[in-house]
DNA sequence: TTGACATATATCCATGACGGACATAAGTAA
DNA sequence: TTACTTATGTCCGTCATGGATATATGTCAA
């Protein structure tokens, strides 16, 4: 912050001075139509008015960080029980034109039909659509094109989404992002989804199988055309998520 | 800066309550005598007088959380140039009984002999060993016992512990915990501290020479009683740290 | 000068994970 | 009953790894 300009905040708040803000952002990913997906709010607001923003909100004072996580979730997402894991701490000072906010951003996963319910629930919600493979800058498109979206909150995304990536092959984060019941065709999907790639079938069904956190239920998926696949539960034995 | 941005900056009040304080917490990081290390300094006031802590401070309001990090590795550690990196953000409602404080964890990576540099130079640090094998929580020892940690830095120094574990087989962070020529033999000595295993040499060294990550000098160690081994230099092509 | 010694470095092989091809199973639809 | 589509199971070549073994190369002592 330029000197000058801190002089000027400071004429209509000494408090600035006391320390940074801190807020909770919330990266709200699913993975919808084969495609990795975020929940942005539109802006009304100044600044970067009519952009599209990650959902958040202040700290409070005495209330824990991930309590404040899931908070936002609820209260601005309109869900709960949402896997939910801290992501990254973005500090530049530069972020928001305003004053010093510190923010800690956090990224839950939802399967996609309580995603699809908290966007119907919300008009003010939208779906982004993340390009998995070129994800540095984020670019993400709603229904009408491009979205810009608000302060630093692409590289967020950005970063939330390598996170994702990084993690989904040796941990079992995809079982959030999937109903309780699926297929292993659906489990993958939901990998090649992340990965933005395609994966070898036997060595993936392989892997899952053997990795011990799958129990298959006995039962089939119903309406399709073809051989129904038989429908499978993530079950959290040793579970290192 | 659009017109009705400024217009909407004048007249904004800046805080509307006081929020939690941020600090950032160092955990200064090596390996010594073949054993994972980190250095801490002893609390002379209340509360946990006594007790021994990561170093850290206050973020400024106008201070890059990153420099703020760099400041303190500085100030505190004396010691620069380090590889750090953010770890983990803290943000429990009793941390620390006086306030309310977010504290962002990170994490420096240095050479033994500049970590002994920085022990000498200040005598309010301590060198901490830990164990890599029982790491959860934090067990750490001085020269004279067990090391009682204050306010929740164990459960910080297991976080650094665990992501160190994590990341060191697939990152180039063993370079930043040797001098700059190292033998084989003395990245695996670090690999195996960390992971608190021994590791299997063929494999090993097959596994770092085919990463592409180390360059032979032609030079040998010296002073050893038996035949040299080769000293390697780091070569941060393609790096991904 | 020479040989013992300790470690570095290179080679070889068994094992297991993986990519990929192929055959078979099990539903729907005509 | 047959065509069709996908699920599921089997087989094999390739490659990374664990581990053993052989050779190379320095110091040190006799």
């Amino acid at each position: 912050m330029l000197q000058d300009e801190a002089v000027f905040l400071a004429g209509y708040d000494a408090r600035a001075y006391d320390g940074p803000s801190v807020t909770v952002d919330l990266v709200l990913m699913s993975v919808v139509d084969g495609a990795p997906a975020a929940l942005l709010t539109r802006r009304d607001e100044q600044p970067h008015a009519g952009k599209w923003a990650l959902p958040g909100g202040f700290v409070a004072v005495d209330e824990d960080l991930d309590a404040a996580a899931r908070r936002i979730l609820a209260y601005k997402a309109h869900m709960d029980g949402a896997y939910v894991e801290q992501l990254y701490t973005f500090g530049g000072v530069g972020r928001d034109p305003r004053m010093r906010v510190i923010s800690v951003a956090y990224f839950a996963l939802l399967p996609a039909d309580r995603f699809s319910a908290a966007l119907e629930a919300d008009p003010a919600l939208t779906l982004a659509r993340i390009s998995a493979t070129n994800c540095n800058p984020a670019e993400v498109t709603g229904m009408k094109g491009a979205l810009p979206l608000a302060f630093d909150h692409a590289d967020i995304l950005g970063v939330a989404m390598q996170r994702l990536r990084g993690k989904i092959d040796y941990s079992p984060l995809a079982f959030a992002l999937l109903p309780e019941r699926f297929t292993l065709r659906a489990l993958q999907d939901v990998h090649e989804a992340i990965l933005g790639q395609s994966l070898n079938k036997s060595a993936f069904r392989r892997r899952m199988l053997d990795r011990g956190w799958l129990e298959a239920t006995g039962e089939r998926e119903t309406g399709a055309s073809f051989r129904p696949a038989e429908l499978f539960r993530f079950r959290p034995i040793n579970a290192k998520v």
